[in-house]
RNA sequence: GCCCCAGUGGCGAAAUGGUAGACGCGGUAGACUCAAAAUCUAUUGUCGAGAGACGUGCUGGUUCGAGUCCGGCCUGGGGCACCA
């Protein structure tokens, strides 16, 4: 009997998997249901880690589960290639981003592969290949035809010393990631994607993803942010400056509170403040120092509201004798509702903390419950919370809901505003200063204005021939790549040296894998016969961004006539993180990795130094805390089915889970021992047991409800608990006396074998084949149908109920399944146990849950 | 601050309102071995010699019966955040 060995067995069955190429999905004419699984595609930062293992390990479940059922799956692997890194790197160590980008390709599919990923491979694709997006250039022009893109001038997070426009994500603290400079609020025209045009379809459609989890539809419910109010303007009292004879619009969601009106103000980039700084020089210094990101990311973080009093003045839209005065603050944003607001101190702490510094009116208008009116007052905490309107006219006595009806019909019966919804939700603005990224086609001419890339110069490639010594884009200072001839009138003109947001890049690859080779951005048919993926797998770190993009982006190619499904993934799962325990030597606080860690007369030791070592928090495997184990080390230990089954068994998918040795090495065990259980012979029919046709009946049992199990754990998502019955059946299986089976034991044997090939085969695929082989299956595992228990060999012939007096558990009683509650009453009172323990007690009453529990109340 | 989720052995965890702790890790004892590793066997929530009692963050409630349902609190995690 040899031991297993993955080094040997696990490559040669991925060799058999490739010539036989069984994890191609079918073509159009495949008469199989389809079933599209897909993982989150990688960005090829340079190596696999364990965040990735149990990501593609868990998609491969899913796939390799579906193929067994009969579907023809799609199950696709690409890369999400452009972005930062690779120019840091070009920065750092004077590679190009290309090579960069394609040799961390080539080193990561290698390890991909290693995984034995049921990958159709002939499908992958990177986003910076010309041919893709080539592809998004054409789809983006499209988008621009129709309004969906636009170029508009926005304030922006800008890196003095790197020369470039961040994300928000970008931003730490105030302070650029990479150089560490304060970053600047700067205006800038920018590349937007009009997704606010979705933001009711992208929240309606939220309802129907029944197979999201809650927690990623909640997020990106608030993330969109709608709020219900209304939208109204208000009159200038006395002078009213020049191009506002419409007054000045504002929008609120308290309309209830009108009548505790102090002051209204508008954002320092409301036109009206600019308007107001032509005149006022403090005014335009307010402004300058409200812009200034440093100074207002400061202001914003010790809350501090800062103001400038126009001199203007409104009329209340209820009474015209009473006028409001016109503030600049800090605290109002431009691009949410109008970018102007009446404020009621009383009742939103903002506006409160500004009346008190300015000294300005504080009037409740909402009366709690319970409180007096005479003597009700907010002090230094504004009241939000639910009640009564008072000193409000027409509004007395109403609840806030119905408050805010009626202020917002009379707003409306007065020709003055209108209900409204505004959302959280900006456009997307897509533009970035980068040279590794995909090209925006898009040409300025001075005479014509911006011109599209005409259809037969697509694709926009990047130049090759770019230097990186100098911070900025590197498309800006090449020598000839952005001057062009305008596609209208033949001049002079300019490229668009701005590239797309990644995020752009991942909003539709899902559908080019249905025809990755497609002569148009996407195969109408193809991707009608596959889309929506019906098992989308990630982290939820990607709840808002990529999803929502994602979902608005299917929709706009939806409305272009690309795609025919507004949502693009029917089922999402997100998986929870792989996390270690961290390590620092107690001396001067250094990480210190896994492996240089090691036990010495029982205590941590750093086994370089011998210094003592803290065991720190258990967190997310991270480079900067040292607390990370390499994939190819544990595949070279272990193999891969046992890191496979390992990232898969100790927690449920959507938890983290911890990564311990213990744990790998305990998975590798469960490999040895199903091993062990595959190589050993059967025993050759002697003289059968007397009880052999008992328990080869049992195994059968236990075979048929672990196919049960397992197949409802996978439907379920819940692998840990499918890997834990495999571990019980393995038990069974081994603590099965092996002599005098007889010849309905050795069947049975047999049995059991081969459907433990196959239930296995999602989590450990590679041993699947091995022991497939090994039992005589037909073919291959993979090819193998999932097996089809027998419910009446999954069903229990007897069941044991536990009997409880009065809630306590005191004996059991064995019965035969499915026996009626009064029957079972009877057997009880006749029992023996119970009768004694029922002795001086007489009984009320009897509760029989078929097959499951007695309890008998008696006092 | 607002919104959401989670608290179960030494640890990761399991449990359609019905025997709490399956399965794994770790521990303990034993077998094999000259010895160790590996492997195998037994055992392992707490208290108790035992019968038994007590146990799912705390606290009330519903129920014949609550880890599970409802109310209040505590702790931890996540998301959003001058969003009017």
């Amino acid at each position: 009997m040899a031991r297993y060995n993955p080094k040997e067995s696990e490559p040669k069955w991925r060799a058999v998997w490739d010539q036989a190429n069984v994890f191609a999905a079918g073509g159009p004419d495949d008469p199989r249901e389809r079933y599209y699984v897909l993982e989150m595609f990688p960005y090829p930062s340079g190596r696999i880690h364990m965040g990735h293992v149990r990501n593609y390990a868990l998609g491969d479940v899913v796939a390799r589960y579906k193929r067994a059922q009969g579907f023809n799956v799609l199950h696709p692997m690409g890369w999400d290639a452009f972005g930062m890194p690779a120019e840091n790197a070009a920065m750092e160590r004077g590679v190009h981003p290309k090579g960069w980008t394609y040799d961390n390709i080539a080193s990561m599919r290698a390890e991909l592969k290693r995984l034995g990923l049921s990958i159709d491979w002939s499908r992958e694709l990177a986003t910076c290949d010309p041919e893709y997006y080539g592809q998004q250039q054409r789809w983006f022009l499209m988008l621009w035809k129709r309004g969906l893109a636009y170029r508009k001038e926005g304030v922006v997070n800008w890196d003095p010393v790197d020369n470039t426009v961040l994300a928000n994500e970008q931003v730490i603290d105030g302070r650029g990631w990479r150089s560490g400079a304060p970053v600047e609020k700067r205006k800038l025209t920018q590349w937007f994607l009009r997704i606010t045009d979705y933001a009711d379809d992208l929240i309606e459609g939220l309802g129907q993803l029944d197979r999201w989890p809650d927690k990623v539809r909640l997020m990106q419910e608030n993330w969109i942010g709608r709020s219900k109010g209304l939208r109204f303007r208000f009159n200038f009292a006395g002078y009213t400056p020049t191009g506002f004879g419409e007054g000045l619009e504002v929008y609120t969601t308290r309309p209830d509170t009108l009548f505790g009106a102090s002051f209204v103000a508008v954002s320092p980039d409301h036109p009206l403040a600019q308007h107001v700084a032509v005149y006022h020089q403090d005014a335009a210094a307010f402004i300058v120092r409200c812009r200034q990101g440093g100074a207002s990311e400061a202001d914003i973080e010790t809350g501090e509201k800062l103001g400038f009093d126009t001199g203007l003045w409104v009329q209340h839209p209820f009474d015209p004798n009473w006028r409001l005065k016109v503030y600049i603050a800090n605290f109002v944003l431009m691009d949410y509702g109008t970018g102007a607001i009446f404020a009621c101190p009383a009742h939103d702490q903002r506006d409160l903390d500004f009346a008190r510094k300015y000294d300005l009116p504080v009037r409740p208008v909402v009366l709690p419950t319970g409180a007096d009116p005479e003597t009700f007052a907010v002090t230094n905490e504004a009241y939000t919370g639910p009640g009564r309107l008072f000193r409000s006219d027409f509004l007395n006595g109403m609840d806030v809901e119905t408050a805010k009806a009626e202020a917002i019909a009379r707003i409306e019966a007065q020709g003055l505003g209108r209900g409204a919804t505004v959302d959280r939700l900006r456009d997307w603005g897509v533009s970035r200063q980068r040279y590794w990224g995909c090209p925006i086609p898009v040409i300025y001419c001075a005479q014509c204005g911006p011109q599209p890339v005409p259809s037969e110069q697509l694709p926009v490639i990047l130049p090759d021939d770019v230097t990186f010594d100098r911070p900025g884009n590197p498309l800006l200072r090449h020598p000839t790549w952005r001057h062009v001839a305008c596609p209208a009138c033949g001049g002079a003109a300019e490229r668009e040296t701005d590239t797309l947001d990644t995020f752009v890049d991942s909003s539709w690859y899902f559908a080019r894998f249905t025809n990755p080779k497609a002569e148009a951005a996407i195969d109408k048919a193809a991707a009608d016969a596959w889309l929506p993926v019906d098992q989308y797998v990630g982290g939820i770190e990607h709840a808002v961004l990529h999803l929502l993009y994602a979902r608005f982006i299917t929709r706009a190619l939806k409305d272009e006539g690309l795609l025919s499904v507004s949502e693009p993934f029917a089922g999402l799962f997100t998986q929870g993180m792989v996390t270690h325990e961290t390590y620092r030597v107690d001396s001067d606080g250094r990480w210190v990795s896994p492996g240089e860690v090691e036990a010495r007369d029982g205590r941590l030791v750093e086994a370089a130094t011998g210094q003592p070592v803290v065991v720190g928090g258990v967190e997310k495997m991270s480079k900067s805390k040292k607390n990370t184990v390499a994939p190819e080390d544990i595949f070279d230990q272990y193999g891969v089915d046992a890191a496979r089954l390992f990232v898969m068994s100790d927690s449920p998918p959507e938890r983290d889970v911890q990564w311990s040795t213990g744990g790998v090495e305990g998975a590798f065990r469960f490999v040895n021992r199903v091993w062990a259980e595959f190589d050993s012979q059967p025993v050759a029919a002697g003289e059968a047991h007397s009880d052999a046709d008992e328990r080869a009946r049992a195994l059968r049992q236990a075979t048929h409800r672990l196919i049960k199990g397992v197949t409802e754990s996978i439907e379920g998502f819940r692998f840990n608990s499918g890997i834990a019955r495999l571990y019980e059946f393995l038990n069974v299986l081994k603590g099965l006396p092996a002599d005098g089976a007889g010849p309905a034991g050795l069947a049975a044997r047999q049995e059991a074998l081969g459907v433990l090939a196959r239930l296995i085969a999602p989590f450990t695929p590679h041993l699947a084949e091995e022991g497939w082989a090994r039992v005589g299956g037909e073919g291959l595992a993979v090819h193998a149908p999932w097996p089809v228990y027998d419910p009446a060999l999954a069903a229990d012939d007897e069941v044991v109920l536990p009997v409880q007096i009065n809630g306590k558990r005191r004996c059991e009683i064995r019965v035969s399944a499915g026996l009626e509650p009064a029957d079972v009453e009877k057997l009880i009172l006749a029992d023996e146990e119970v009768t004694r323990r029922l002795e001086g007690l007489s009984v009320r009453k009897i509760i029989v849950v078929k097959d499951r529990i007695v309890n008998i109340v008696a006092g």
